[in-house]
DNA sequence: AGCCTAAACGGACCGCGGTCCGTTTCGTAT
DNA sequence: ATACGAAACGGACCGCGGTCCGTTTAGGCT
């Protein structure tokens, strides 16, 4: 008989094979353990092989690059926070309205953001988050800003709003220029009133 | 006799050795000229000592590392750009009214990001162009603003309307996402009208 | 169980950024 | 002109990211 695979297709195609699914998982481990006990700037490609266990040749086949493992560690926290924006208590999750959702939003991206900036900055290129990630933050802010009733080109619209708080620019700010968090979310929020067209801060309902 | 300067410190005062400053403008006219002829990615440190006919150590020594090399390249156009914006002719230089010379400064920021894109890139952290260069493009962002009647947090406010003109914002949206580069620029002048708080294009005077 | 091939493995090897330190040069004071 | 200390020089050296290729292994087929 030759029915090549019993559960219809239930994973990717192109299977991984055993031993891979393994050292990927180790390296992961490994690179993750090395960021919490010794910082990003600790995880060298050799260090990272060491503690998995693996040759250097397997964290590049699994990995593309120190960059690409940087962004994999990444997105490990990325995906906890979609999770809690799609599926979350309010105001950040669905549930509170659009505005509401919008500041929370912006505050935990604010936060999540700076958090994680040592290793975005490391991640290089691919630390604005894979692109994936970066899809995912955008689609909801154009999702937010539509129900807001904003009108307009909200692709460009959604990245103008989200520009301000990308690793960069935030590291301008908070790091070089020494502003205040508080002051930094304060011009975030005023600049989302500005694009969505309040007019102050509404009045709290009636 | 004991005079230390006869000048009356006109030059900075821990003054430059001869063979330094003439050591500093070989160097920089050598990174300039492989740029030109082969891209930023082609300037390896030895390959600029050894067109230079100077010493790697020299290289450090005078620009701290690869990425203050290519910011100090960077800072030559980066100079001139700012003169135009100074002193050169109207819209971007002063005498025009300030809204258009907001659009012309937004616009010429953009192609000329566009085009430093990739030294920017390979520039890193000091690539965001060096702090005093920050400084100009912000300063002036905010006297603009101030210009044209807007209040509120500036310095923050600028910031918000420059980040989408920043070369890693930039890059995702023209490079990855693949977007015209009429469709990005308008959408920033959208941006600049919601901030500044025009409602649509002015009906041109009387 | 035994075979066979595609895939994964691992570590020697290379180039480049960055450091270090013994040597040379500049500029001044005599 | 000479001497001398500070500053600049240059290139050997090191660690790390990234590649290459000969060896090993997973896992489907018979």
């Amino acid at each position: 008989m030759s029915e090549p695979e019993l559960l219809p297709l239930l994973d990717s195609l192109p299977t991984e094979r055993r031993d891979a699914a393994r050292n990927r998982e180790l390296l992961l481990d490994a690179a993750q353990g090395l960021v919490e006990r010794h910082g990003p700037h600790s995880v060298t490609m050799d260090a990272v092989a060491a503690a998995a266990g693996v040759g250097k040749g397997t964290v590049f086949r699994r990995f593309e690059s120190r960059e690409g493992l940087m962004a994999a560690v990444l997105n490990h926290s990325e995906t906890e926070w979609q999770a809690q924006v799609m599926s979350g208590a309010p105001p950040l999750g669905p549930g509170a309205d659009p505005w509401d959702r919008l500041l929370a939003f912006g505050r935990s991206r604010l936060e999540t953001t700076l958090l994680h900036a040592e290793m975005i900055r490391e991640a290089g290129r691919a630390g604005m988050r894979s692109f994936a990630a970066y899809s995912f933050v955008a689609m909801h802010t154009r999702y937010l800003l539509a129900e807001l009733g904003v009108t307009g080109d909200l692709p460009i619209l959604a990245t103008a709003l989200l520009a301000p708080l990308e690793a960069p620019i935030l590291d301008q700010q908070v790091t070089i220029e020494g502003f205040p968090l508080e002051r930094v979310y304060a011009g975030w929020v005023d600049l989302a009133r500005r694009i969505v067209g309040r007019d102050a801060d509404p009045p709290e309902s009636f």
